[in-house]
DNA sequence: AATGAATGAGTTTTCATTCAT
DNA sequence: AATGAATGAAAACTCATTCAT
């Protein structure tokens, strides 16, 4: 550190910066791994369950090294839940941006498929989302993901209701809860069955479910 | 109390059962005030923040007296558990046995209606449903409610695709997660909305999507 | 109890007199019982496990009652002890006094013999004598049982010390202390066993053992 | 450490096994200094009596980190109790074993001794061997001690059987039950004057008085 | 006087957090 | 920066004692 403010004149700027940014790298490869690590015991124990002490095992570190990483238990639940909240919004946002000037149908497949892809690697985020939110410190955020989240869903459909694609006399919040909903009761079929089939398959089928219907009658 | 005195001459037998059985109803009684309280406290505070002091301040007794009716704090979390499970999954099969006749629509309905009865007075076991369950001690509990639930529903689309009702291209589990998880979504908007509209009266547009499809193309 | 007192005149008296020797006794029936039953759960439990409750279930009382006979849980623990100590000191008390006018042999028998049978029946009591008492609020009790004890054993080696019946070389106390001693031995050896020999047919035995030692050689 | 340091280029394996049997060492000084401290309270309490917190408190250590050492109270008591009971029964047998070829009487002489001189640095133990162990679930493991205590002493008696040196008309069995019993009686007397004499002094007279009697008679 | 459930003080136990190495 | 044992505050749990019936 020292060292480091000694040498800034004279390329020692340039150098600086470039360790700085080593370090800062470092620094977040190793939050990256915490996070992880925080993740599995999740899945495993659930919020309650998650002791720092297992989640220090489980990367490989010693209990006092994660507290380099982050100020207290609760800044690192925070930061798993927030990071994975993050990675799923932009997830869908992107996959309907993608799609952006494709048919409703395939924005559509296109963002439960992200959803999907999200969920089989990171099953712990889902309990969250499906459940409704962690209650006590962590509920704010939750909601405010949970929002997000259902917005990302909302986006594609209130595109399609605009071209008069979507049955008018149902909300489309309403319709956003239905099919957020439905694709969570799929994953939670798939993770009842220990993951037997393939997820991301399924968007289309599901997709043509809401769309269609179940009924075989007219 | 008075009435029992009254009844002294009328023989020691039927007073002793008489007593036996007015105190295993005050038990229950007891039993269930407390559940009720673990209930409320569970949804503020969620699982892990669910302590026994607080539970016994919610329900006016002494920490110890919890105690006197379930063996220790994991006993009294199973319990709440399982009671709310077991009433649901009672709830939903008596409406699918009450429209027994009805036609396939009509008994869609009961169930749906039925399952939104039950998440409005019991939000907290919402939670444990629609997010796959509680990991660590309770799971198999859970998996085993989430199965016979799950159950619940499927028996009345068994029968409706029976019937040539439903579509064939479909596994009717796969319809059964489809449509659990999309009455869990409009639960859980009803829920971010701190319960604004009324969840009964969605059960006909809820199985109207489900089986019309939300698509006004043919 | 008013009722009692206004009765005084006129033959109350002793009518009165015999009321209240009636219920006398029969509180010292309730409390010969209740502290046979903690008997019973210090034998089982040790005394740390003796529980109120659990001397209650034994006695075939609720745990409140026990509060009518004893002020609370020690001074039940202390009569007991009390109780037992203060027995088996008169029982060896009484056996060297009827043996006044017999052998120094026979008087030594008869008390080892007394020891024997109330060991036979409160095994509880011997834990406390042999362990060297219980330490806590009940020592000093303890202590100065354990004192009358030894002095009930040691009265007739002493009587026979005085006649030159004894070693000289080795202090009087010591030889109580080792007779005691070997006597717990040979108890705790029958306790081992659960009982399976007859302790009081040992008493002479052991007290042939004593005097004229174990070794063949002279 | 500094050596450790100093060290560093002789090779990590034997260095890690050099960091590895220091961790271990200090494990076990650790645990040792705490039962040391458990015996301190044990004495003064009783088994009961001894809290976690007072345990702490004697060793200058938080209530928390005892749990570091020992997985509860219960652990931690039977640990103080095995450990005691292996220390004495070794003791004795390498007095046994160091006097193989020794007289008959001083062999006698040795095990009395060294169950003396057990005694005299750890008091706690004698109040459970000789009151015949503690009910609960410490029982088993203290009447396999006291078995194997027993036999120690057994075993230079039968020794002794077997060349004729002892009397043949009571068992051995009977016989080291009331030499262990003398043993623990004298004892007793010796805490009960608070330590007054040496104790392990006095086992050549505790020998004596066990092969020839006390009587002064033939 | 008997009952037995409620009480809450006293212990045990857990685990996030700190800190000396 | 990494370590991992010590800490102690907070929670779970026990059980002697009280008290309304």
């Amino acid at each position: 550190m020292k060292l480091n403010k000694l040498n800034k004149g004279a390329g020692g700027a340039a150098r600086s910066r470039g360790r700085a940014s080593l370090k800062a790298q470092t620094r977040q490869l190793y939050r990256d791994r915490i996070i992880d690590a925080a993740e599995q015991v999740f899945v495993k124990r659930g919020l309650a369950g998650t002791r720092m002490s297992d989640v220090a095992a489980e990367c490989g570190l010693a209990t006092g090294t994660l507290y380099n990483y982050f100020a207290n238990r609760d800044t690192l639940l925070s930061s798993l839940l927030e990071r994975r909240l993050d990675q799923l919004v932009a997830a869908v946002g992107a996959a309907a941006e993608a799609e952006s000037t494709a048919p409703h149908r395939d924005r559509l497949v296109a963002v439960v498929r992200a959803s999907f892809q999200h969920f089989e690697s990171h099953r712990a985020l889902f309990t969250v989302l499906a459940g409704g939110g962690i209650p006590g410190k962590h509920m704010r955020r939750c909601m405010d993901a949970q929002r997000d989240y259902q917005a990302a869903f909302a986006e594609p459909l209130g595109r399609a209701a605009a071209d008069g694609f979507l049955r008018a006399d149902i909300p489309i919040s309403a319709q956003a809860d239905f099919l957020t909903g439905a694709v969570h009761g799929v994953v939670r079929g798939w993770a009842r069955q220990e993951g037997a089939l393939n997820l991301v398959d399924q968007a289309q089928a599901v997709v043509d479910l809401f769309l269609r219907g179940a009924s075989t009658q007219p």
